[in-house]
DNA sequence: GGAAATCGGACGCAATGGGTCCTATTTCAG
DNA sequence: CTGAAATAGGACCCATTGCGTCCGATTTCC
């Protein structure tokens, strides 16, 4: 587990997509992209709307309307999109709400330790962009220097 | 989100808990677990009872019994609990169970491009143990050399 | 022999995510 | 000027799963 949700992944999905059918500041329609990724055309409509609240993507409307990166994919690091579909990248409920929510806190020895784990999590997770995860070859970039896998 | 379940929170919550409770072997029951950590009874029995099939406490049955560690918490990685609690680290359904079940696999150009990914946050995973959760200063270990917050 | 534990499994409730649909707004084409 | 095509934003229902609980079986000490 430790899953990240299903909207998360078609989010990076379209994404890559969208890059691949927009060279030139082409727009591309929500239909297209459906029939391009195999998925319903409900969904890409969702996906895309959340992309674009987040500025990842940008939606013209009207007539030959359609959506369009606002940015080159290496210049959108996972992080971003999973905090766009999932919100805050925090491993326990303890850290992001009010501290007073988790009612064992003066027992809890763990209490507010977990935040160093989740600030490695999202450094790990800062450091790849969605252009890495179309990368046809083996990724030497974050496999050396930052991650050290 | 991004969020382990609470089985994993409790679990290290006990884990801690049973170091700071069982020192020289001493065994400590569930009652006196669940006193300590503020959980109910059945919950902390569950928990004991995973962690004791992923071989990090065990347990002395009969009258007089109860759970000790088999390790010290240095030597428990955060990845361990995890895994114990929620199954292997994968942040997305395509790359654990079989291929073939992600059905759109001709179109998807992410397709099995998530494994380096998993393969970062599990190595994140890895270098942090349980014995780093409770330190009360703090941590400069995997921030400097490690992890590079 | 009885009490006090762990062990293993099964069961039901609640919450959260996933997928769909509807309406309003905008824009291009004829 | 009208209609078609597209996005924008919200609301809704359903399926899944995690969570908590409980029960019976087994083991061990007093």
């Amino acid at each position: 587990m430790l899953r990240l949700s299903k909207l998360t992944d078609y989010g990076v999905v379209v994404l890559t997509r969208l890059a691949a059918g927009s060279q030139a500041g082409r727009v591309v329609a929500v239909p297209e992209l459906a029939q391009a990724t195999g998925l319903q055309e409900p969904t890409v409509a969702k996906v895309l709307k959340i992309l674009g609240q987040a500025g990842m993507v940008e939606g013209m409307r009207g007539a030959r309307g359609g959506y369009r990166l606002t940015r080159p994919l290496d210049a959108i690091p996972l992080s971003e999109v999973i905090i766009a579909f999932e919100g805050p990248i925090a491993l326990t409920a303890c850290v992001e709400g009010s501290a007073a929510s988790c009612e064992s806190s003066g027992l809890c020895p763990v209490h507010g330790r977990w935040e160093p784990v989740n600030r490695a999590v999202r450094a790990t997770l800062e450091r790849i962009t969605v252009a890495d995860l179309v990368a046809p070859e083996p990724i030497a970039s974050y496999r050396q220097n930052a991650l050290t896998l």
